[in-house]
RNA sequence: GGCACUAUCGUCUAAUGGUCAGGACGGGUGACUUUCAAUCACCUAAUUGGAGUUCGAUUCUCCAUAGUGCUACCA
């Protein structure tokens, strides 16, 4: 158990979008910050700049925002561990990468990529685990000294101990140990002057005083290197959680490209950015990812303080967790209909109005709680309530036709209806149904014939919300030429 | 290839050295019903395999298998 205020952090490379995984991660370091008081920074890990992606920061901070959880400080919002973006921290680490070398621990390496990619090949085709060759680790620190003032081009190098192991304990999976040369002479400081992952991320998390790391496990293999490198400096270690890792749907290893495109076509997205655009609600995205890597024992409908309430971080699955979309829909579908009329009449409106439809927002009040049980996604909304706001409707003609009927058996229907309703003093729910019913049981057909036709008549397709409440919402007026319209269409076929 | 991690219904998971192995999604059936939903009830389905420890293992140990990760001057 963890109870004590944490310093935790989300250091996402702006090298690409925003996904499920890293969405995660957030949640768990916002949850545990959250639960214990604590602080929970993002840090902008940009310091490899052949990848960098212009505006993947920005994604990263408006999908955090949008879920609903925002870092306690981060570059947008300051901090007093600042500042926040690797890049503007570069002269921090170079100091501390020497400090390193001073103790024996790192040593400055010359030699040139073209050269190690040769030996790695050696090494290869020897079958040997390909591995730095060592040629710059016995240099005479002086001369060393001399060549980097000469402005030769170097790296600085972690000296790995030749012998022995590296154990370190993972909160998740206890200890895990791994013999050190396997871990190799990694590069702390590239020859641009930036720092590794390896490093940055070490000294950040000290100086940002971070008490526990939660990350993903693709760092697992690693992390025994980035214990000897804090051990190194002498600093203490923060606690370790290694999160799993988010498979496609069947389970078969991470998705593809082209698989997260398909994706998409479907109306799903492992994208953060793309989520709110396909209608689905924070609510019920986070309600889905904090579900991947975590169990309740029962009612898994949370909102975000009833994770907080119940998240504990000893509790998290190491195992990989499929991707099941079937979920996050059902999830969404649950929190639609656990918002109020106002909150959900709002949040539709964007859809409607996106869709090109002018959107009266006392006629959408009316309208929501008739849709709301229909709802996967809020944009399911263009579908289910497009027809309240049209001037008129185009049914399908063939739609217009009942089960069992022809189409000027159909007319009639259409035109009789007209004359029920055209009687009445106005269409409401109320005072329409019961004739409606009484001309079903005397015209020796079903409700679902007559019903049917005056449905796609009126909102012009063949599901929608209930028919007289519906009705009601459209006004008499446009019910009735509705109606007749119908009827002409059907006498014509 | 080497190293590491992981292994409960199709999927996400709960639990335990002795339970009818629980919940959720999905699927199925029924109720409700003017369509579609929603809702309710019921059903379906799992401890990867093999050794060992133990009176007893799904749970602990080992091996195998499979999946995943790492194996860069990427993170």
């Amino acid at each position: 158990m963890v109870n004590n205020p944490v310093r935790v952090r989300m250091a996402p490379s702006p090298t690409g979008r925003f996904h499920l995984g890293s969405a995660r991660t957030a949640l768990y370091n916002y949850l545990l910050a959250g639960k214990t008081g604590g602080q929970f920074i993002l840090r902008i890990e940009d310091t490899d700049q052949k990848r960098y992606v212009p505006g993947a920061e920005e994604e990263i901070i408006q999908s955090l925002n949008w879920l609903g959880i925002p870092p306690d400080e981060g570059p947008l919002q300051g901090g007093h561990f600042g500042p926040y973006r690797q890049t503007e921290r570069r002269e921090i680490y170079g100091k501390y990468a020497w400090e390193l070398v001073e103790k024996g621990a790192a040593f400055p390496c010359f030699c040139t990529p073209e050269r190690l990619e040769k030996v790695r090949q050696e090494q290869l085709a020897r079958k040997e685990n390909p591995r730095y060759d060592g040629t710059c680790r016995g240099l005479d620190l002086t001369e060393a000294s001399g060549r980097v003032s000469a402005g030769e081009k170097y790296v600085i190098r972690f000296k790995m101990p030749k012998e022995g192991s590296t154990t370190a304990v993972d909160l998740l999976r206890g200890p895990i140990t791994i013999d050190n040369t396997a871990l190799d002479d990694s590069v702390l400081i590239k020859s641009d002057g930036l720092p590794t992952y390896h490093m940055a991320a070490m000294i950040d998390d000290h100086l940002m005083e971070i008490s526990h790391v939660i990350r993903g496990s693709e760092w697992l293999s690693t992390f025994p290197l980035h214990v000897n490198i804090i051990r190194a400096f002498g600093w203490e270690e923060p606690v370790w959680v290694h999160l799993s890792v988010f498979l496609k749907p069947d389970g078969k290893g991470k998705m593809s490209k082209r698989e997260k495109a398909e994706a998409i076509k479907d109306g799903h997205s492992i994208f953060i950015g793309d989520l709110k655009n396909l209608g689905y609600t924070p609510e019920g995205v986070l309600n889905w990812i904090v579900l991947m890597g975590w169990g309740v024992a029962e009612d898994d409908v949370m909102t975000l303080d009833q994770m907080l309430e119940r998240f504990s971080i000893d509790n998290l699955t190491p195992s990989p967790a499929a991707i099941n979309f079937q979920k996050l829909d059902h999830f969404n579908g649950t929190h639609i209909r656990l918002l109020t009329t106002e909150d959900l009449a709002a949040r539709i409106k964007p859809y409607l109005t996106g869709a090109g439809l002018e959107v009266p927002h006392e006629t959408l009040l009316k309208v929501t709680p008739l849709i709301r049980e229909r709802l996967v996604t809020l944009d399911d909304s263009i579908a289910f309530a497009s027809f309240f706001f049209k001037a008129t409707v185009e049914p399908n003609p063939e739609d217009l036709i009942a089960k069992g009927l022809d189409a000027q058996q159909s007319a009639l229907i259409a035109r009789k209806s007209y004359g029920i309703l055209s009687s009445l003093p106005e269409i409401s729910h109320q005072v329409a149904e019961p004739p409606m019913r009484e001309y079903v049981e005397k015209s020796g057909l079903n409700a679902n014939q007559i019903f049917g036709i005056v449905r796609v008549a009126v909102t012009g397709q063949k599901v929608s919300p209930p028919l007289f409440e519906s009705m009601e919402i459209i006004g008499r007026e446009k019910v009735l030429e509705r109606l007749s319209n119908a009827a002409g269409l059907l006498e014509k076929l």
